[in-house]
DNA sequence: GCTCGTTTGAAACGAACGTTTGAACTCTAT
DNA sequence: ATAGAGTTCAAACGTTCGTTTCAAACGAGC
């Protein structure tokens, strides 16, 4: 065998799946669409690697993984440049969010359409799905979860809880749906600019996350 | 014909599918789900209903339809209560908020899994689905987001909109996966909690909403 | 009591799905 | 040259899906 070959229909395959899952979903995209798109026979799936949802979880591991490097790496660098003190909450939002929108962007054309994928993930609450993602998210969250709580200390733990999910649901409905945002707002806001988004997403998380706590319910007027 | 006979075979109908769309997605739910869980019979569906995608829509609007009117009675109340100034932004998020995830929880047992549909709704991008939320939605996010621009001007419109649609993407992410949050949160967090989660989002949102304008980067400490 | 529109029932249709099979092909190592 | 592992291929299998069909049951109005 030739070790090119090999490896060039299993990555059409990672490829076509990849592209196909982000437009359609995990669920509804087919193995004959994913054959058809990657140009290999149908049969080319199980022999590569089982089954599909084996297939979901290798093109999972292949998206995830780097992303998830590259947000630790930066977590890394903030605490690096901290060593005492609070850390910049709009940093590791920053560290936080970027690797996730800016993967999901700005890559090869072909890449596209992979924004919907990252939100598909947090968003289609399948079985499978989740044991890959606890697998894969747990200890990213966890890391964050603590450096989250170094740099806001005076929010209570179980209310950054809270918090750290509400910013994950609005990233995640940022990958998810951009043309349905851009047409609710009236062509004002363009999700395709990962810049902006990335910066209105700080923003606003870090001011979420900052908020008062809990207890002065008079602070409304 | 007696009206109750087509009424409890078309309500069961309904009930059975807003229960199973809830717990498994509108596009996994077969109709022999359904039927099977309302004990009517397979055909009933398509004589009452017409088609599966119309019965989602049925579905949808039964759901939403009450929320939104109770949403936009909440926002008139407010507006009647402020008829000039601002208003007060803790209270139109509430308006906002608390019909959906209220309606979505704490209502009869049968619906105790009806959370995740409103989740759904946002998270599935179907385009038929879409459609639905456009036309059931539209008319409800303007007012919001005008109320919202009365209760906060010093916020520009472009901005709000990105605001908003954070705020819309973290109550859905509430709605759509409240074990996993519980899971990742180590139990400190409870979901189920409506006050409680409606207070910590609403607390969050707001700050979100407020936070200072864009151009000062040198924010960051 | 009979009739006719309305509703239910059991059974089937065609299409699409994930998966399996076994033969054909390709290339390396002997 | 040839054996054999690795890979591709066309075809099929069994299931499930949404939908359709058509006969049986039902109930109000004459």
């Amino acid at each position: 065998m030739s070790a090119t070959t090999v490896t060039d229909t299993k990555e059409a395959i990672l490829d076509a799946a990849e592209a196909i899952f982000a437009e359609v979903g995990f669920e509804k995209a087919s193995i004959r669409q994913i054959v058809a798109a990657a140009d290999v026979n149908l049969a080319a799936v199980h022999y590569h690697f089982g089954s599909k949802e084996a297939l979901v979880e290798a093109v999972f591991t292949r998206c995830v993984g780097p992303v998830n490097a590259e947000r630790l790496e930066l977590l890394h660098a903030i605490e690096s440049a901290h060593p005492a003190g609070p850390l910049p909450l709009e940093a590791l939002l920053e560290a936080f969010l970027a690797p996730m929108i800016r993967h999901a962007r700005a890559e090869a054309p072909r890449r596209a359409k992979m924004t919907r994928l990252y939100g598909r993930l947090v968003a289609e609450p399948s079985d499978a799905l989740e044991h890959m993602m606890k697998r894969q998210f747990g200890g990213v969250v966890k890391r964050f979860a603590a450096a989250f709580h170094r740099a806001i200390p005076e929010v209570p733990e179980p209310e950054l809880m809270w918090r750290i999910f509400f910013t994950v649901g609005a990233a995640a409905h940022l990958l998810l749906d951009p043309p349905g945002f851009k047409k609710v707002s009236h062509g004002m806001c363009d999700p395709a600019d990962v810049d902006a988004a990335l910066e209105h997403l700080v923003r606003y998380a870090a001011a979420g996350l900052r908020a008062p706590a809990a207890t002065l319910k008079e602070t409304r007027r």
